[in-house]
DNA sequence: GCACGCGGTTAGTCTCATCTACCATTGCTG
DNA sequence: CAGCAATGGTAGATGAGACTAACCGCGTGC
């Protein structure tokens, strides 16, 4: 295969659909990538003639074991490039994101090495998503969303989506961040927001805010 | 202009001949960049044509200021990139240069910042060639190459090309460094090996590795 | 039961960056 | 001064990756 920087982004974008509990349809992808249907159409005939993706009757485009490994290289690539954004170079987690896009094209197996190394081998990024080994297994844990959790429970933030900077910037700001306990309160009618406390200070929430937010009810 | 990794290539090559006194053909190009000459020919056009190139009938090819910038943004990406993978991953010094190609092309001004930072604004590279300053002049001042110094004299080593992975490798290992002060032996005639000291050690050198050792006699 | 809408594909084109094959200048040389 | 090598430019093709416009196929509403 060559890994081009076109196939990587589509490899990862499949990975990151499907993992989420998506059916991967030619229209979520063109969505998400931000290109054409046709494109995406294109590009799909490309990687099932490389033998990285086939399509299943009801389930519709799902990766190959291949394809997979593939993807996993450049999710790792990501993620330890934003954990070495954020741990090394003190950049704010809300930037890392987009930096990481760029840089997880132009990394070599070499640089990977180093930089896990350097970072003694993390297994999270700052987000919380963890880092795919560089063998073996890799499951991509969500836990629960905290739109869903009942008022009065005591939540653990573990992953919060980087996908919107200014939305992780904020949440950043309020300490919205992996590993912090908070308590769920109300939910406001009519689609309001959702009440949370977040070491002793009262916040309100809108739910698309809510729905980056996964984590787990603690005991 | 779209700062394509193509373009980036070609400015950085045009102004890596350039500033190496060399006149900048069409076929010195192709060389250096490992591409066909018809290539490169339609490449210079429409770099003229985004006004970073232009053509004077006896001095070949030239960068107008916008070029220049242009191509010192990339060398500067290249030098810190460079900089930093030696001083904080702890690459070897031999490795740098390939990973650099690649990076420079995918850095963003912040992150350009960010490192530079973190370096503590460094004015070298571990070759010893000066990073550009991000605003104002810039001097690429290359000293005399080794080959041509006197024997006895004591000689300080300013700068080693990084072009040739092998060759740095093995000046490193003999401590052909920047900083170092060397003593220039005989010359063995009908181009025979070139006898240095360093520190106090005798090593023979062939022609082409004292051209890419530079630097100057010391008083 | 038929039209309509929607998702996906086909067809055709564009740009970028490369190639090979061929042609034109120029200038050195016998 | 004729001719040939070098050097560069033109023409045409290719492959990646994208686009728009037009064309299915199929399920749903009326």
């Amino acid at each position: 295969m060559q890994a081009t920087r076109a196939t990587e982004d589509y490899l990862k974008a499949i990975y990151a659909l499907a993992s989420g509990g998506e059916v991967v349809t030619t229209g979520a992808l063109a969505g998400r990538l931000g290109v054409s249907s046709p494109s995406v159409s294109a590009m799909i005939k490309r990687l099932e003639g490389e033998q990285l993706l086939d399509r299943s009757p009801r389930h519709g485009l799902r990766l190959t074991a291949v394809g997979e490994r593939a993807a996993l290289r450049v999710v790792r690539r990501h993620r330890l490039l934003e954990t070495f954004l954020v741990r090394v170079l003190k950049m704010p987690w809300d930037q890392v994101h987009a930096e990481a896009e760029l840089l997880e094209h132009a990394m070599s197996e070499r640089l990977e090495e180093r930089v896990d190394a350097a970072l003694g081998h993390p297994t999270h990024d700052p987000h919380g998503d963890p880092i795919p080994p560089r063998h073996g297994q890799h499951l991509e844990e969500w836990g629960q969303p905290l739109d869903g959790v009942a008022a009065g429970e005591r939540f653990r933030v573990e992953r919060v989506s980087d996908r919107d900077s200014a939305a992780l910037r904020y949440l950043g700001d309020l300490g919205l961040v992996p590993g912090a306990v908070i308590e769920a309160q109300e939910q406001a009618p009519f689609g309001g927001p959702r009440w949370v406390s977040i070491s002793g200070q009262r916040h309100a929430l809108s739910a698309p805010l809510t729905r980056l937010v996964h984590g787990r009810v603690e005991a």
